[in-house]
DNA sequence: CCTTGACCTAAAGTTAGGTTTAGCAATTAC
DNA sequence: GTAATTGCTAAACCTAACTTTAGGTCAAGG
């Protein structure tokens, strides 16, 4: 097996963080960790890219995409080994997004306090009509529009 | 246009929802909502629909799965239409779940403080390290496993 | 009558994030 | 030196949540 000298063998770097050979490949196809190569082609990793790994791991469990995760990660040197000070400061980066994830989920937790059940979740004023702030969120998900009023079949039974 | 007093028509419920109609026969192959069929075979929906889409729509945006949602949506009433107390129970149930959501966001978002930047990332006490709480997302996610001790090469730069 | 627009079904395509498979090359272990 | 690992690529497959396409039906208007 390949030792540390020269580098971890994907092998290595799988049994090391957990995550599959297969996607430790996948995650190099996404440009998520960039080995190099031996003079047989085989992949060979820095131990660096295990931390790379690790914090790849972490903010998928937080919701991230691949993609966000990318971006976060593109925040480090490319050149040298990042230090601490450059893993903080992505880090500081990541919190904020993670500190406006949970801000959104708690708003519109808040606002739907009484929503589902009353008359309003129909009505324009509704404060779940027009979650702006969601507007962003991942993926081509719903249009979020409330129609019918209550009408008779809500009337208390 | 079918109007309304036998019963929306998939188009109108698509118009005033916002959905795709593609997307709501899509919820219903999943049985997210029932409607029934006219003589010529086109879907008819109640009023009520309009409300159980609404909500569809809203706990998407929470992030919560159709299959999620299904059994959600399971607490409201089969044989009639639900009423203002059979939305709140269920909406109960809802805020539960995702007031544990957004718990587990913030559990995890405290043990980041300081755990990225420094040495810990790769020490198994790192309280990042196992992050029981999160076993139970969704999806086969990753398996969350930290290595590498930090070395020389996250020393001060 | 005949066209138009809304509807129908079934099946294939799409994106994300991987896994599996097939067939072959490089390494390592004995 | 040879067998067993391990690694390589490419392509197919998987689930979720839909959309698109293909081919056909139904209901209303002129």
């Amino acid at each position: 097996m390949a030792k540390s000298k020269d580098g971890l063998s994907i092998g290595e770097l799988s049994a090391r963080t957990g995550l599959a050979v297969s996607a430790i490949r996948c995650y190099e196809a996404q440009n998520l960790i960039r080995p190099w190569r031996n003079s047989g082609g085989q992949r060979r990793f820095q131990r660096a890219d295990l931390r790379r790994l690790s914090f790849v791991m972490i903010a998928q469990k937080f919701g991230f995409s691949l993609g966000e995760i990318r971006e976060l990660l593109a925040g480090l040197p490319g050149g040298r080994t990042p230090t601490k000070a450059d893993w903080t400061a992505m880090a500081d980066e990541f919190r904020e997004r993670l500190d406006a994830r949970i801000a959104v989920l708690e708003r519109l937790r808040d606002r739907l306090d009484g929503c589902i059940g009353c008359g309003c979740l129909s009505l324009p004023n509704c404060k779940l009509y027009n979650p702006d702030d969601v507007a962003a969120e991942d993926g081509p998900g719903p249009r979020f529009v409330m129609e019918d009023r209550p009408g008779p079949e809500i009337a208390p039974a």
